[in-house]
RNA sequence: GACUUGGUAGCUCAGCUGGUAGAGCAUCACACUUUUAAUGUGAGGGUCCUGGGUUCGAACCCCAGCCAAGUCACCA
């Protein structure tokens, strides 16, 4: 392994902390009273304390030296005094363990009373330390001057995620998006429970995978010898929860899908879906409206969020919009009763991409998608939607060809979706049956049928309402992220390549002259190989690079030998 | 998948027409008892993403590839 200067010298002074009796990794648990927020908010004079947390800088000033300790919750400086920890003769513990061994990053434990330097900052003047963990890498940390101005910020977005360990510590803005993303679940959960809908678990690992249009992860199991499928949404098995008698169910999902990854689109992802029964899609805008309003503000203290030139105002209720309005309103177009030649003509006309794979259903998705969707910057439903984009809703009690579905669009993207379940077990299974039309047409995300949710549907279920919300895109808006990478810790990256630390053929090729000659003079090993002076450059980099060789130079000129 | 931009020290970045690889912070050494981007002096630290090519000579030019970000396409 290739080790920085600064990882050696981290590892020696590891090893001289152990000769000195210092165990860097103690076992022991270390008696924290106080995190550097609640010391903050309840400042005493005097007031004895014990913190544990990261060294994240000095300013030593021999005798004496600030230092600044990062726990979970924020940083508080610390005051290092050589005669008020080594109080005896004996100074090392200041002069060596202190100045010397402790780096940057290191997690110590701090024996300490609270003061005010003379500039007025509260302080934790330190009576006894103790090393808890050496950390062997640098961290980091940014620099912040006297106007706010952040210096060597941390903040290369490839570097971030595949060491979210490392953003997470040295950013604190970056660990305060997931504090509103799990602030955002509590939040859920509680207005769900407060209503006495029941929180389950559905399975992961289904042999169809159903209750969404999206192309799955498949997988085998062994011991059974069939394929089973990562879910992509889990609305067939809570529907099922209500056929068996639950009036309220919900789920957080992870959900998988096997399809692009941009800005917007993770491949595993979180759902939050809800069944409510004896309900329809109206008493869902309501509930949703409400739901959100109580989010936003238990996530960011007020109704209204910021996302990019956007303020966005989520306080109940939100403007319904049929999407025959929106699509009038924004092309002038009356989508009511026309055919799918005149709907394709149409769409053609806009110069919207269009193939003859597409239903009418899909046409209307593509001209709302085209020409609408983006406008509806503010929370609105857009309602009624075409029943063939929509094989699990419930049929329009007013309107045949539509449906008893709506969508929520924030900043033009929509964050849920919601039906009137549709719980007629024939028209579902004719529904299935169009789908399996339009797969054969040559859609590939068209649905599987189900046999057993039908014969769930066929035992009765109940008139039923459900939701389904992206938390992803959800904490995006309430966090002003643009990119669902920021709220998600661990983004989905492709691997990094392993450094390749064999020898390549040249490589070899002259570590076996040099096994021959032994030492010997650089440049009659050069002409010796027959290499070209880049490829010979390379090479001897290589070489030494790998601890296999060694360049001295002396009076006598420029000599390699192996190591 | 296409296009654009980027990849140089632990971090953030500069690097001219192709001519010995730079800065600040960090690190190391010395000084310094209330500092706060501490300060002063000195030192060390590099697979210039990888592999080819052109050239006397490549971080820089050319070709191929890898990784990422952004835009678009596809897609909830």
């Amino acid at each position: 392994m290739q080790l920085s200067e600064q990882e050696i010298v981290r590892r020696e002074k590891l090893a001289k902390l152990r000769e000195m009796g210092i165990d860097p990794y103690p076992a022991a648990l270390y008696p924290v009273d106080h995190s550097t927020k609640q010391i903050k908010a309840d400042f005493k004079e005097g007031k004895k304390v014990n913190i544990a947390g990261r060294l994240t800088s000095r300013r030593i000033q021999g005798k004496a030296s600030f230092a600044e300790v990062q726990d979970s919750e924020g940083r508080i400086q610390v005051y290092f005094n050589r005669d008020e920890i080594c109080t005896g003769d004996d100074k090392t513990l200041y002069n060596e363990v202190y100045k010397k061994l402790l780096d940057i990053g290191d997690i110590i434990g701090i024996e300490g009373e609270l003061f005010k330097t003379q500039v007025g900052e509260m302080t934790v003047k330190v009576t006894n330390f103790t090393l808890l963990t050496k950390t062997l890498r640098p961290l980091p940390f940014a620099k912040t001057d006297a106007d706010g101005k952040v210096y060597d910020k941390f903040d290369d977005a490839e570097q971030r995620y595949r060491q979210r360990y490392v953003d997470l510590v040295v950013n604190p803005d970056v660990k305060n998006v997931f504090v509103k993303r799990t602030k955002l679940f509590n939040a859920m959960r509680e207005f769900f429970n407060s209503r006495e809908y029941f929180e389950v678990e559905t399975p992961i690992l289904q042999p169809i995978p159903g209750g969404a249009a999206a192309k799955p992860f498949i997988t085998h199991h062994n011991s059974l010898d069939i394929p089973l499928y990562m879910r992509i949404a889990n609305e067939l098995y809570l529907k099922r929860l209500i056929v068996g008698g639950f009036d309220g169910v919900y789920e957080f999902s992870k959900n998988f899908r096997n399809e692009g990854m941009d800005r917007t689109h993770n491949p595993e992802f979180t759902a939050m879906e809800i069944y409510v029964a004896y309900k329809d899609y109206n008493w869902m805008m309501d509930f949703t409206e409400q739901l959100l309003e109580h989010c936003a503000v238990a996530v960011n203290g007020t109704t209204q969020s910021t996302f990019g030139d956007h303020t966005i105002e989520w306080k109940a209720p939100y403007p319904r919009v049929t999407m025959t309005d929106a699509i009038k309103q924004f092309t002038g177009f009356d989508i009511t009763g026309k055919s799918e030649e005149e709907l394709y003509a149409f769409a053609k006309a806009e110069g919207i991409e269009v193939d003859n794979t597409m239903g009418k259903g899909k046409l209307i998705d593509e001209i709302f998608g085209e020409k609408c969707e983006g406008n509806f910057i503010q929370p609105t439903f857009i309602t009624d939607y075409p029943k063939e984009m929509s094989p699990l809703t419930k049929e329009h009690r007013d309107h045949p060809e539509l449906t008893e579905r709506f969508e929520l669009m924030v900043c033009g993207k929509e964050i849920a979706n919601a039906y009137s379940e549709l719980n007629d077990p024939i028209d579902q299974r004719e529904r299935f049956e169009a789908q399996l039309a339009l797969a054969d047409r040559g859609d590939d995300e068209a649905m599987f049928i189900d046999q057993d949710f039908l014969r769930a549907l066929e035992y009765g279920m109940p008139p039923t309402s459900g939701l389904g919300i992206g938390m992803d895109r959800l904490i995006m808006f309430l966090t002003n992220n643009p990119s669902i990478q920021e709220v998600l810790f661990f983004p989905q990256m492709r691997p990094e390549k392993k450094l390749n630390v064999d020898l390549n053929d040249d490589e070899k090729m002259v570590y076996e002259l040099l096994k021959k000659s032994g030492k010997v003079e650089l440049n009659a090993l050069k002409s010796d190989s027959g290499l070209s002076n880049k490829k010979w450059d390379k090479t001897v980099k290589g070489l030494t690079g790998k601890k296999v060789a060694k360049v001295e130079k002396t009076d006598d000129g420029l000599f390699i030998d192996l190591v």
